[in-house]
DNA sequence: GGCCGCGCTGAAAACGTTTACCGCTTGTCA
DNA sequence: TGACAAGCGGTAAACGTTTTCAGCGCGGCC
């Protein structure tokens, strides 16, 4: 069942089929209607495969993330992918694992695929790998992967954009909220430090603890990967201190999640004996009990932005220049752990 | 880039490089390795679409599945990822958010990308589009979605097979663990009955309830949609009876982590007041506080069965036909959202 | 009434592979 | 040394589209 036998059936020639299937505006109405009868009656399907191949365009475009199993990730695909439908593509997912044999295989599928664009959210997707893409002229957008300029120094023409994260502003929130509560001792649950994504966030909580002159000795701040289960180790580690904190800030909601289940089994009370915000909140988050403080970033408008800078590039002109980045912001997310600290009044005797 | 730029490259015909791209043993390993040295310096990546057309195979596998962000469907994802590609094959994926318009599209999705089989957890894809894949002679499994027999009667010789899941042996040790702790009064959150998979479950749970002579009051039983929302809502509707159950058992996980969230949100203590368990054995059920009890089937082995059934119809044969049902077990994993009832007691009395 | 132009359709080339088929080379055996 | 077989490599067709280009028919204008 190819296009030749809707023509045959239709009594018309292919290149009219073909017309009609991409809705050319130059086809007598009634020829079309004909080839539409006999494409329904059919179930004719057109080859997407011969369609690219002589277009030159897949109307596909990757997505990379470290793990699709971070409730976080498949929040944001179908973000992605919804947004990629309105615009006319489709979307194929590769999920590193944070390995880089898989990253090469990740990379080798998509231009296997001739993605007509690449969005990437992992870390360490080399920038070696990443050349082979760039070399290739296929536009790329990294979502809050490096600082701008850094690593990743596209050739200056080429199709490459950013969508950086302002962290600065939710964390600030976060702070300045747990500091308005009466918390003094503030712990940070580290993302694992090669990762920028979580280096930023940390940086941005060490500047908004020091903007408001609290004090933060190292031992506050744990290095994690972002996983539940490092969550509790970190939350295990703080609580082993001799002068413990009395909140937790965590570099993404999953170290959250861990914190809080570590805190709650060893019998503290959330957010009585400790407060606790995630980062991402993760529509899960507020199924936790209690229900999760969290910073926000907007997944939607995350994806939107990174499916629009692909279509940007893909038709780029010179009066329509395609963003080099953009900039989505975070905001703090108040629910039921976070609350005024036990010891609050001791906190702030003088010389603490 | 192609594969003519290589040859000439290399001093051989495209002919020679396409075979030794394919691995074909007949060419002579001088040749071979003179083609490799220049495919590696050239970067060269053969182009799937121009393969998969010629070749006629997409060496693609499409999965679908109602909602990519129920986290259960990542952890299916990755494990039928991974076993694709094992065998050879990349993975496709389509959500269909339980929209008939997303279906339709998904399906049509499927077709144009000449996928070589299809996968298919979600229900409603009605029969009638189904067969539409099946007219094509796509293989296809059904992992789950209808009673054998049932509604898809698949043209005797197609390439069709189902993965059957025993729920009985997982509920039933659900339910005789909590009634050996004591417990006489369960109730149950289901899922929507319009879904095979929830309706098994809940049919599970009444005989097993049945097996041990336990009553089971009709507003025990709340018909929800696998959603953590809902799942709150129906334990509001339990806690609100004259005399509510002093355990619940869930449909999925995700309702039981709402209903945990409402029974905590109440006041109830877990297990103390009342025991829960979930059913899928999601990984973050034993991050939730208290880490909880539910009933697990391998993600592993369903989405390994999935592939392997694919598999088989493809390299079908006489002496090697492929199986038409495969079933996957179900247990209970303990964790401690299930003990004795406070009131085991009383509950005990002679008359209840 | 004739010519020009416009709107629409169809023929054919091209996209980058795989693979059947054919022919060459090389080795072996008589 | 010659003939034949086996093993390899190359030529060309084919896969299902899109798209360019040319041609046909019809209407309007002079």
């Amino acid at each position: 069942m190819d296009i030749r036998t809707v023509a045959a059936e239709a009594g018309v020639s292919i290149a009219t089929v073909s017309r009609v299937m991409n809705h050319v505006k130059t086809v007598d109405p009634k020829l079309s209607k004909r080839v539409w009868e006999v494409v329904n009656r059919l179930g004719y399907v057109p080859n997407t495969q011969a369609r690219a191949l002589v277009s030159g365009r897949s109307r596909l475009f990757g997505v990379i993330i470290s793990d699709i199993t971070n409730p976080f990730f498949p929040e944001l695909i179908q973000g992605f992918e919804e947004k990629a439908v309105e615009v006319g593509y489709e979307t194929m997912i590769g999920s590193t694992k944070r390995d880089l044999k898989q990253m090469e295989l990740c990379i080798q599928r998509m231009l296997e695929r001739k993605v007509d664009g690449v969005a990437v959210m992992t870390f360490g997707i080399e920038p070696l790998l990443l050349e082979r893409l760039s070399l290739q002229g296929i536009p790329m957008v990294f979502i809050d992967v490096a600082p701008p300029g850094h690593a990743i120094t596209p050739p200056p023409g080429k199709a490459i954009s950013t969508i950086s994260i302002d962290y600065e502003k939710g964390i600030r929130e976060g702070v300045q909220h747990l500091a308005v509560l009466g918390h003094r001792r503030i712990g940070f649950l580290a993302g694992p430090r090669y990762l920028h994504t979580a280096l930023a966030r940390e940086h941005a909580f060490r500047r908004s603890i020091q903007a408001i002159g609290l004090a933060l000795p190292e031992e506050y701040v744990f290095e994690g990967d972002h996983t539940a289960e490092v969550g509790m180790d970190g939350m295990s580690a703080l609580l082993a201190l001799a002068d413990p904190p009395t909140a937790v800030m965590c570099s993404n909601d999953m170290t959250a999640i861990g914190a809080m289940h570590t805190a709650l089994g060893a019998g503290l009370r959330i957010p009585h004996d400790l407060s606790v915000i995630g980062f991402d909140d993760i529509r899960l988050a507020q199924y936790m009990f209690p229900p999760m403080t969290s910073i926000q970033m907007s997944r939607r408008d995350l994806a939107s932005a990174a499916v629009m800078a692909l279509k940007a590039h893909i038709d780029e002109s010179e009066d329509h220049p395609a963003p080099s980045n953009t900039g989505i912001e975070t905001r703090l997310v108040v629910r039921q752990t976070t609350s005024i600290p036990r010891g609050a009044l001791s906190d702030l005797k003088p010389g603490e």
